[in-house]
DNA sequence: GCATGACGTTGATTTAGGTCAAACTACCCG
DNA sequence: CGGGTAGTTTGACCTAAATCAACGTCATGC
């Protein structure tokens, strides 16, 4: 299986990991780090379109061939094992399995998508922050767990919170300055810091099925983790402080 | 192959084919009939989250056995052909190819999903409308051609547009009277009539490469059909008149 | 032929968030 | 240590789209 692994790539924060309209004849594996799709508009601004933390695949794409219409940039320091389309094919007949693996893991990302097209095209400004933050906080609990309970490193500007949410930084930080003053959280400098998790699911208005389905996701010290590679996936690479990884029940945190 | 298909269901115009937070036990692939998928709010706001033609797998969730977290409404008269979950796993085991061609699926679907995302959260009202109009103008096309070149069925109301586009159906009734006032197009109880595809292009800002994401589409009378079930599926199943099935060159259309 | 209901159209007014511009603060690096 | 740069914060002002509300129009059934 591994034979197939042409090696990881290092990729350094703020680096693509591929740019939109390259084409596409290599599918990624995040294996550490964290990274971010984007789209880009005729007019030079940016869509995110989501946050990709391991174990994720980039660049599966539906046409063969054609152009990516999206890119992907790593947010901290980053690998990523490269598989060719065309031995992704070959593997695959070896492991039928496979292919399945890869629809789970794309449907988690529509299923993403979908909650933040739906908060992006119907929810307020507070109301978008506050379930990004949450979707995040979740989603890297509950890949990580064990960390300390309401903080966390998240390693994204003003800016970017702003392009994914389709605000300006300046408007993304007059929502946090009031999520401050009311007690609910402190965004500062990457420093995450939940003080009210309960207020902020309120102002999310998150239900709890959907809470639940961000947290179903495998953790990678598990034996759950749909890895395609066949590699345990680690945490980030860089700005990581070492971490724990003793098991704690994810499922009804918060 | 065709013993797992346990019969066809027909819905009509309006109703559900399943309801957000209903369990997930079953999936579905359409056959006939337009749909769309749905998220509510627990204000009772809704947001559209995307389209579904012909040939599109319903109801494949990351999670098994949990909840829905949107659901899926028939625009017209529909046809489902339900596969139950443990069957499809059964079938996969037998027919490997077919983990690949969901993961195909889902991945055209996330594509859609990342391009609405992105018109949502940084295009204006005006662009967002004609961005909608061109893709399912050109989806519908690329599944159905030899229609009539400007010309189309688009069974939507000003409100349907307005919940898939984040606006209200004020401002889409507002943003369509100024596309017929420019002469790009008209929309009127359900007939869509496109009189300047190009000035329609430049208004909702699309690149080509997005274009021609749309496109490659395998059409259904052709032979690249990802069709799940083993059956080809038909066109619209109500509200449709005759059609012919000549091929005709979409790639270059409009 | 008229009642009903869903859908579309238009105007007056309000508001959430954008834009522009000027500090300010943390951090990096020589 | 000091200067540069990327990121954050705040204020004054503006605009796109929402809201509210009335009216128009098409399609259906009795």
């Amino acid at each position: 299986m591994r034979r197939f692994r042409s090696g990881d790539h290092r990729i350094k924060a703020g680096q693509d990991i591929f740019s939109p309209g390259a084409r596409c004849e290599a599918i990624y594996s995040l294996t550490g780090g964290w990274a971010f799709r984007y789209a880009l508009l005729e007019d030079g601004r940016r869509q995110i379109l989501d946050f990709v933390l391991p174990g994720a695949v980039l660049g599966f794409h539906p046409t063969d061939g054609a152009r990516a219409t999206y890119g992907v940039q790593a947010l901290t320091d980053a690998s990523v094992c490269v598989i060719r389309r065309s031995d992704l094919v070959a593997l695959s007949r070896e492991l039928p399995e496979i292919g399945f693996r890869l629809a789970w893991l794309v449907s988690r990302d529509r299923s993403l998508a979908f909650d933040h097209l739906a908060s992006l095209g119907r929810q307020s400004a507070h109301q978008r922050v506050a379930h990004l933050i949450l979707e995040l906080f979740i989603r890297y609990r509950a890949q990580w767990p064990g960390q300390r309970f309401e903080e966390m490193h998240l390693p994204l500007t003003q800016e970017h919170i702003g392009d994914a949410l389709g605000l300006t930084s300046v408007h993304v930080n007059r929502v946090l300055r009031d999520l401050r003053k009311k007690g609910v959280l402190e965004f500062h400098y990457k420093r995450l810091c939940i003080h009210d998790p309960d207020k902020l699911i309120g102002i999310a208005e998150i239900d709890q099925n959907l809470l639940q389905s961000w947290m179903g996701q495998p953790a990678l010290n598990g034996d759950v983790g749909f890895d395609l590679t066949g590699q345990k996936t680690s945490g980030e690479t860089a700005t990581s402080s070492k971490r724990r990884t003793s098991r704690t029940e994810t499922r009804n945190a918060l």
